[in-house]
DNA sequence: GCACGTTGCTAAATCGGGTTAGCGCCCGTA
DNA sequence: TACGGGCGCTAACCCGATTTAGCAACGTGC
């Protein structure tokens, strides 16, 4: 069938040497290990004639590594969130010569324990525990067995891990001056959440972060909030139904919509209400989700930097798996996340510049 | 640091025989080599005290078989398509106690080859190569020496690898058989592709399956095509402007969309000649991307099955991994697409039964 | 009393590579 | 001439499992 693969000893029977030598001259040791150079090079020859590749199998049970990770979310299907999630995964594991083992749990604990099993049986050399939104989680102590990283989420009980997450602080302060940038100073409304920090939607940690950051740099700026509507969960529907319940008594000249689903109802709202974005009414929003392009106006949203947080968790791995001390532990990287404008976002009527 | 792990070894020790005989009892293949029942329980006690597990990566080098497939994508992240289809994937594998290896080439054959060759390496026991669109595909000869099917993809030129494929042109029939069943017989227009079978995109494989399929329902039931409009690529914009022009000269009565961004395109341009979904045209489409169910009035849409197109993938190479026959080789799996009947179709005006 | 079969288990080889310990050989020196 | 020491290479063991070949002990038949 498939011809038998080219092993070391093919190689060092082919250049007339043992198979210890060939070892050390493929693994690059021969120099220090006074290998000639004449042996060097017909090991090396007789190597790329026979096109040969080290079996990863053979060496990961005898050095312990298998120049693999783990890649463990909760979910890999919703939104083409963890698509870029995993693809910035995948691009840096690559990089090192890496591959990733994907696994989901879809939030069940016991299924949790049987992936971790499954990857610690294959002997993974670290571990990204990926949640799709931002949150805190339960740290299974089977991770403590190696190096890990929690990508996504905080440990609800302090652990030593590393975490990256994105900047959503950061975020709620570039969404706001999005607007005063323009000169909005007036009728700044929110949809999703506030316009207290308690006013949010259950273990949201992005909600009470972004709602620091609006409150934050509106206040800098001597800007007041001028209302708020709570979303129970960020879809189209809620932000259509609180858009419209504010609507009803107020007349706002600038949305914060909490992230671009809440935001595509709200963009239905204000037509139903004969608004116009962003002459009437400027609306920026959070996440940069597809549909935040294909809306008409497109939509000026605050990107969650996916793909950046998949790369930078592998990196952060990578800085884990190296290093012995075991200092500066628990750190938390947060990821920028960059402000997309487009067109929904324009200086109020009557208050142009010049 | 982290203790180590449980081996047979210790199994054998704790259970008082040797290795051999420990093996024996754990692959279950002590009964017909005569263990005494007495030391059979004793190892099973011992394997269960000790939490055994046993290494796969040693399995992997002695049996060459690792539990491991790889699944290969030109992309991982464009909608959320490919993650259904990754999670499919993996819950057909994880059934089977196999792990998945994620990898994506960006249509690079430089690095499909490094990718195929990195799982090589890894020995894994099968290969899923997929697309994320349906077309055709080269496929690289370093796949033949492992079981492999293709997904979502059909070989450019005749190979004995299995292919997995939604059935397009049923999809195509259950379109068209909405409108039908809703009493449309005049008025049809379609946009995307079309009229003809060579008014498609190119390399898009879909767009004329599809079409093969509306032509053939529409004509079995005596029902001419009004008219069509392509699209040079399956996007917004593209059916904005497509629909635009359509209604710049016809009055549809219903369209059939080639898939739902291009119908969220169209719903626009309804929405700018004063037209209303479904009351003056019924709209159907393909894919069932999330928005469908966000587009007010939701849209009646044939889906592809993604997750089902994943799991399939994966059955059929189990059961490629598993004969050892050379018959049957190259068979096309297609995979319903099933009609998601939401609100976007009604019955035309003035024409209601009764 | 001896050959032969069964029963119940184990020693040892194997997979493919990494690593340690050490073996010949040549050269220089006393 | 014997000895020490660097040089260049290799034998042999190891990782953790599977698998082949075979060994003791016991019973049975003649």
């Amino acid at each position: 069938m498939s011809p038998r693969r080219v092993t070391m000893a093919d190689v060092a029977k082919a250049a007339g040497v043992s198979r210890t030598t060939a070892s050390l001259v493929l693994s690059g040791r021969g120099r220090e290990l006074r290998i000639s150079q004449d042996v060097e090079q017909r090991v090396l020859r007789a190597a790329h004639e026979l096109e040969y590749r080290p079996n990863i199998v053979s060496v990961g049970l005898r050095t312990g590594t298998t120049r693999t990770i783990g890649f463990v979310s909760d979910t890999v299907a919703t939104s083409r969130l963890a698509g870029d999630m995993i693809k910035g995964a995948l691009e840096a594991a690559r990089d090192r010569g890496f591959m990733l083992f994907i696994g989901e749990t879809e939030g069940d604990a016991e299924l949790e324990r049987l992936l971790l099993q499954a990857m610690h049986d294959r002997q993974v050399d670290g571990l990204v525990l990926a949640s799709m939104f931002t949150r805190t989680i339960e740290v299974p102590k089977a991770v403590t067995a190696v190096p890990a990283v929690l990508l996504n989420a905080l440990p609800k009980q302090p652990t030593p891990l590393p975490a990256v997450l994105p900047d959503e602080v950061e975020a709620g302060r570039s969404a706001a001056r999005v607007l005063l940038d323009a000169g909005h100073r007036d009728g700044v409304y929110l949809i999703g959440a506030g316009p207290g920090l308690h006013d949010v939607p259950s273990e949201s940690v992005a909600a009470v972060e972004r709602l620091v950051g609006i409150r934050e740099a509106l206040g800098a700026a001597g800007v007041e909030v001028a209302g708020a509507r709570i979303c129970p969960d960020w879809q189209p529907e809620y932000g259509l139904t609180a858009t419209r319940d504010l609507l009803g008594t107020a007349r706002p000249r600038a949305l914060i919509c909490f992230n671009d689903r809440i935001a595509m109802g709200a963009y239905q709202a204000l037509d139903d209400f004969g608004l116009r974005v962003p002459a009437d009414v400027s609306v920026v929003s959070f996440d940069d989700h597809p549909i935040a392009s294909w809306m008409r106006p497109q939509l000026t949203t605050v990107a969650l930097p996916h793909y950046e947080l998949g790369r930078k968790a592998v990196d952060v791995l990578f800085a884990e798996i190296g290093r012995s001390d075991t200092g500066r532990t628990g750190q938390v990287h947060r990821v920028p996340m960059p402000v997309r404008a487009r067109e929904s976002v324009k200086p109020p009527a009557g208050d142009l510049p010049g």
